[in-house]
This record gives structure tokens, sequence and C-alpha cells, in this order.
DNA sequence: CTGAATCCACCAAGATACTG
DNA sequence: CAGTATCTTGGTGGATTCAG
């Protein structure tokens, strides 16, 4: 062991572990899935509520999105052979499990989300106050 | 209450909360953030050490996505004016934080990743023998 | 070693129009 | 109402090169 400076080294949690979570990310953590799933977290609701729901999710994205969890066993699509025709799609067991994570998310984002602002903010005081020092550097040469 | 098909209608997490979440996805939830958050998360590393672990990851997207996490008050930057030149980047109280829900979503993934991945595949048996029946149907016209 | 800068390919996603 | 089909584009990220 000449490690130099890799302090600690715990061996928990590798690269493989990040691996897995990230395509659970890839799929469940994009833009429109969690706009979709916080739609169908309430119970059975047609396409067009959805639409309206979600509010700005185009056609084309809703339905991809929709086909995307129904393929993965999140969503459940059932068709009601009515005049005009009524589709149903409602979170099935397995994708309401998907709640709990999601939660976790949105409890952070609550108690941390303005800490981060904050912080970002200062960054950008920062910066331009570094840019006002490059300028006066630059017009001095 | 002359609900026709809006059953239960829950008012509880409106869209304005999953909005707030969708910005801490955005933020913390794409691809290669996660990946040197997990990197980061055993204590200080250096760039070239990150860039190693991670792996896959250009030179590009990784200064990006440090720059983005240190922004946010995420990650922390020391330089050591040495020669060579050394970077040691550190998660910052703030950026421990984000550990809970990463797990949350990694307790997610070990527990409902295979159901997920076996709902995949049973979906795909089923649209090859839709595209069977599809084919036969349009030979027969 | 740690970046910054430039160029470029690709694809996700929006708009639009059409169908059952 | 609930989709599908096609076209177009803007941004994301990779490869490469230069710099401190």
């Amino acid at each position: 062991m000449d490690d130099t400076n890799t302090a600690v080294r715990v061996p928990q949690h590798g690269q493989t572990e990040c691996r897995a979570s990230l395509e659970t990310l890839a799929r469940i953590g994009d833009k429109w899935t969690v706009m979709v799933v916080g739609a169908l977290a309430h119970g059975p609701i047609r396409y067009n509520q959805i639409r309206r729901v979600v509010e700005g999710i185009s056609q084309r994205m809703l339905t991809l999105t929709l086909k995307g969890l129904e393929q993965d066993g999140l969503v459940s699509r059932t068709v009601y052979p009515t005049k005009p025709p009524r589709v149903d799609y409602e979170l099935t067991d397995l994708g309401r499990t998907l709640i709990v994570p999601l939660q976790a998310i949105h409890a952070w984002t609550v108690a941390h989300q303005p800490a981060m602002l904050a912080a970002r903010e200062k960054f950008a005081e920062r910066e331009q106050q570094a840019a006002s020092l490059q300028a006066s550097v630059t017009a001095s040469k």
C-alpha cells in the first residue's frame, strides 16, 4: 500500500453500482417521464388529461414517454372501445414503487435547493468580479 | 361531485412540486454528474483520478461537470500550486447530502430493476408476435 | 497535469399534418 | 379522442488541438 493520496479508499459502492443507478436514472429521470409519472400518481387518467396536466408536452413526447413506461411495466394501458375511443393509463404496482425515490428527490429539493441556488448566485458574482479584473489587466497591457 | 372518471382526485403534490424536483433532476441527474459524484463520494480526489475512475468521460465533459457542481456549491475545488499543478475536488457538506436521494435511487434499482428488465423483454416478445401477425395480414391483402 | 477552445456529428424533441 | 408520420433544428457531447 504505497498510496500517495488515495487517503481512505473505501471500497464500498464501486462504479458498477453507479452504472446500475445510472440506467435507472436514464429511464425514469428524464424531464417528461417524471412529469407524467407525477400526473399518473393520483390514479387512472386519460391520454388528453395527461396532456393538459403536464402542459407543455407535445403529443409526440407524451406518446413516446407512455410507450416507454408501458414497455418497462411501469404503466398499464387500458383501451375502452367506445365511441369516441378512450384510453386510460395507470401506474402498475411496479410503477408505484417509483414514488419512493421520487419523494427522496423531492425532499432533497425542498431542503437543499435554496442553498444550491444561493451558491449559484454567489458564484455568478465572483465571476463578474473576475471578469472585471481580467478586463483591466488586459487593458493595461 | 359529478366526476365521470376523475375518481379519487387527491389534490396532494401538484405540478408545481414536480417542477421543482424536475430542476433538481436536470442538475444532478444527468449521466456524468451521477458518476462524478460517485467518484467523489470516497473523499478528495484529483482531476485525472476522476477521469480514470469514471472511465469513458471526455476531458470536456469532466471539466464542465465539475464546474457545474462547483458553481452550485456541491463540490469544492482546491488548487496546489506545485509543479506539476495539482487540483483536488471534494464534496462539500451540501454535496454530501446528495448521497441520500442517490442511495434511494440505488435501492430502487437493486429492488426493482430486474422486474423492469423482465417486463421489457416480455414486451419485446409480444412486439415480435404482433409484427408477425401484421406481416401475414399485409401479405394476404 | 489541468484545463480552454474549436469543430463537428448526431439525435432528441418540437412543429405540423394526417389517420382510424 | 388517441394516436402516427415526416421534416427540421438546436443543443449535447465527442475528438482534437492549444495553453499555462
